[in-house]
DNA sequence: TAGAATT
């Protein structure tokens, strides 16, 4: 854990030396470090509350001052080293990294919520800016939670090469509150992609804008601008999240993609469940074992397959969506607790073909699903051992 | 013509 979290704290004082972040010394982040090492492997901290919530006079429990967002984390942060990084400036009374409910992918960003504002303000003025791997954090006051200010965010394309992030935003503010805004550059010669990103404050700020300047040439560009709402990237498709899916699994069966067999099987891997049957047996048969396996199926209804290590929060629609991509899909079911009717931590899936069946176990055998590992096989004869 | 910003 410890190498972990020195991974991932590639500490260096950020570039920007305007950033709040330039005045805090080197001593200061070995201190966080040492702290977040002790944390690490002390385990969780204590859950004692000394001061509880703030309550305001309507009964309402307001967090303004306490709960930040955090934005911009490198993509294979943990809970654990999210919590363990924020834990390190005060008490924390609750964190949540924001995962993708399917994939289990982190979306990069997450929440903290400390007993103390103090420590809140403290973790702004310390930690925001930190560059972490390849990404600078950004940890900021979230804004009250509400529908108002959700999917405002806009993708804009046809930027003149030279207009500047600054000017970008000098055109988009008439129309509101911008939160952030962004503009695409040439990863090698840092020139604008002339695309970019700007995030309203409210949904309706958003809407206004695209009416006013979707098709509109910038004052002196030569093109019009495109002004549409962005897509949104935790709502992937069936077929990115086949892709995220069989990337996954390719890499676990054959590592990095450089010979030539390693391609065959990824084709395989990625032809089968879109029907173009270039099946190999001998592919899903190494992935699967199921040499000498006791099968249940075929029964009247199909191939059933078991599903092991969901999370106590899962529901019927994860197993649809993870499994609905590989084939014919006809009955899901997620075992629950009679009490707490939450999930006992497996299910059951049933597929037609036995091709496809095989593929989504090979698939998903091993999947890491937020930070759990599912296992994966044709529900067997004998009892499970769970 | 594509970023991981509302639990």
């Amino acid at each position: 854990m410890h190498t972990c979290v020195r991974a991932l704290l590639k500490v260096k004082k950020p570039a920007n030396s305007n950033s709040r972040q330039a005045a805090v010394t080197w001593a200061t982040w070995l201190e966080i470090i040492s702290t977040m090492e002790t944390q690490v492997s002390n385990g969780p901290s204590g859950t004692s509350l000394p001061n509880g919530p703030v309550i305001s006079t309507n009964g309402a429990t307001d967090d303004s001052k306490t709960n930040l967002i955090v934005n911009y984390l490198p993509q294979n942060m943990t809970q654990e080293e999210f919590k363990s990084l924020f834990g390190s400036i005060g008490e924390i009374e609750s964190c949540k990294l924001v995962r993708d409910k399917i994939t289990g992918q982190s979306l990069g960003y997450g929440f903290v919520n400390y007993v103390d504002p103090n420590d809140a303000d403290k973790a702004i003025n310390t930690l925001n800016g930190l560059k972490l791997q390849t990404k600078t954090i950004k940890v900021s006051y979230a804004r009250p939670s509400s529908a108002s200010i959700r999917d405002a965010n806009l993708y804009v394309s046809g930027l003149p090469k030279t207009m500047s992030q600054k000017d970008m935003e000098q055109l988009f503010s008439q129309y509101g509150r911008i939160i952030t805004s962004r503009i695409l550059v040439d990863q090698v010669t840092g020139i604008s992609r002339g695309v970019g990103f700007i995030r309203f404050d409210k949904r309706n700020e958003a809407e206004e804008a695209i009416k006013g300047l979707n098709g509109q040439k910038p004052l002196g560009a030569a093109e019009p601008i495109t002004v549409k709402f962005a897509n949104n990237p935790s709502q992937k498709t069936g077929q990115a999240l086949l892709t995220q899916l069989y990337q996954t699994a390719a890499r676990r069966f054959t590592g990095p993609l450089h010979h030539q067999t390693q391609r065959f099987r990824l084709d395989n891997l990625l032809n089968a469940s879109y029907g173009v049957k270039r099946f190999s047996p001998i592919t899903i048969d190494s992935m699967t074992s199921l040499a000498g396996v006791n099968l249940t199926g075929p029964t009247g209804a199909g191939w059933c397959i078991f599903v092991y290590n969901l999370s106590p929060e899962a529901d019927e629609s994860v197993l649809w969506q993870l499994f609905g991509p590989f084939g014919a899909v006809t009955n899901v079911k997620v075992i629950r607790d009679f009490t707490t009717n939450k999930c006992k931590g497996f299910g059951f899936v049933t597929m037609t073909n036995y091709d496809e069946a095989a593929m989504a176990i090979a698939s998903l055998n091993g999947y890491r699903l937020g930070d759990r590992v599912l296992q994966v096989s044709f529900k067997t004869s004998k009892q499970h051992k769970a």
